[in-house]
DNA sequence: AGTCACCTGATT
DNA sequence: AATCAGGTGACT
């Protein structure tokens, strides 16, 4: 599921349903999830403690209880983090379960188990989060920040934009989809591109996540879930070999950092 | 900077 | 049977 919007929406739910309730109890099916703490200790701390918060930085879910502990949850490639009625409707994939006081359960969906939920006190928290990159929505994120972030790495600009310290929250399809916007070819050395795209690439990454932002929390803020087709109408993403909606040339898909790029060869140069 | 491992399910 | 996946951390 997720990117910067997706992760968001999560939040956005979670601040209707999981904020004030009290959880009584975690189970956690998957040890490895809480790598690399010990279950135990997920366990222990939260123990008969009050939501107070839910909050976001980059892919990263905070939620703060009560007695200064904070959950931090990563979704990965395929989490899910919702509150669920009771246990008749709890997904075969639950990877960690949470009672609530409320007879209700916060659970950790995840098919894939590639997750992460990790208890920290709050003065943990700058030194766990310091490798991430500035929020796109954060008014330090500027145009000459990221002209000055990109000066200092010849990587490719796709790989560059996809690593979190750059900028927090994007992923594999918006890192695309923004990259194409701006009309810039993904493998291009990062250094290497002018300020004048960098300009319109600082512009097309707030402009692709602000319109998933709100088709993420709309989607799922009615229907409870993801349904496919409901994001981001993807320009490249997953589009090899159907024409460019701007040029009508092939989409192409090259492999970059192990993972799938799409791209328009004729647009994005 | 590139490759692989972590996991499982869907698709070819 | 093989490949792919909205991510990241640990290796070369």
């Amino acid at each position: 599921m997720p990117e910067l919007p997706e992760v968001e929406s999560v939040c956005h739910r979670l601040r209707n349903t999981a904020l004030g309730a009290t959880i009584v109890r975690a189970t956690v099916y998957r040890p490895q999830m809480t790598h690399p703490q010990a279950p135990a200790k997920l366990r222990r701390s939260v123990a008969g403690r009050r939501i107070t918060a839910v909050e976001r930085r980059g892919k990263h879910i905070l939620l703060r209880l009560d007695g200064d502990i904070t959950l931090r949850v990563h979704l990965r490639m395929t989490g899910n983090l919702t509150v669920i009625p009771d246990a008749r409707l709890r997904p075969e994939t639950t990877r960690i379960w949470f009672d609530l006081d409320d007879g209700r359960a916060l659970i950790l969906n995840d098919p894939r188990a590639l997750g992460r939920i990790t208890v920290h006190r709050s003065a943990e928290l700058p030194d766990l989060l310091k490798g991430l990159g500035p929020e796109p929505f954060d008014p330090s994120f500027t145009p000459a920040y990221l002209a000055e972030a990109a000066g200092r790495t010849a990587k490719p600009v796709k790989i560059f934009l996809m690593d979190q310290k750059a900028v927090a929250g994007l992923g594999n399809i918006y890192a695309a989809e923004a990259l194409f916007q701006a009309r810039i070819h993904p493998a291009a050395p990062a250094r290497e591109i002018s300020a004048r795209k960098l300009k319109a690439l600082h512009s097309s990454i707030v402009g692709v996540l602000t319109t998933a932002l709100h088709s993420a929390i709309s989607a799922y803020g009615t229907a409870g879930r993801f349904t496919e087709g409901e994001f981001f109408p993807a320009a490249v993403y997953g589009r090899e070999d159907q024409p460019c909606p701007v040029c009508r040339a092939r989409i192409r898909r090259i492999p970059q950092g192990g993972r799938s790029t799409y791209f328009c060869p004729r647009c994005q140069r």
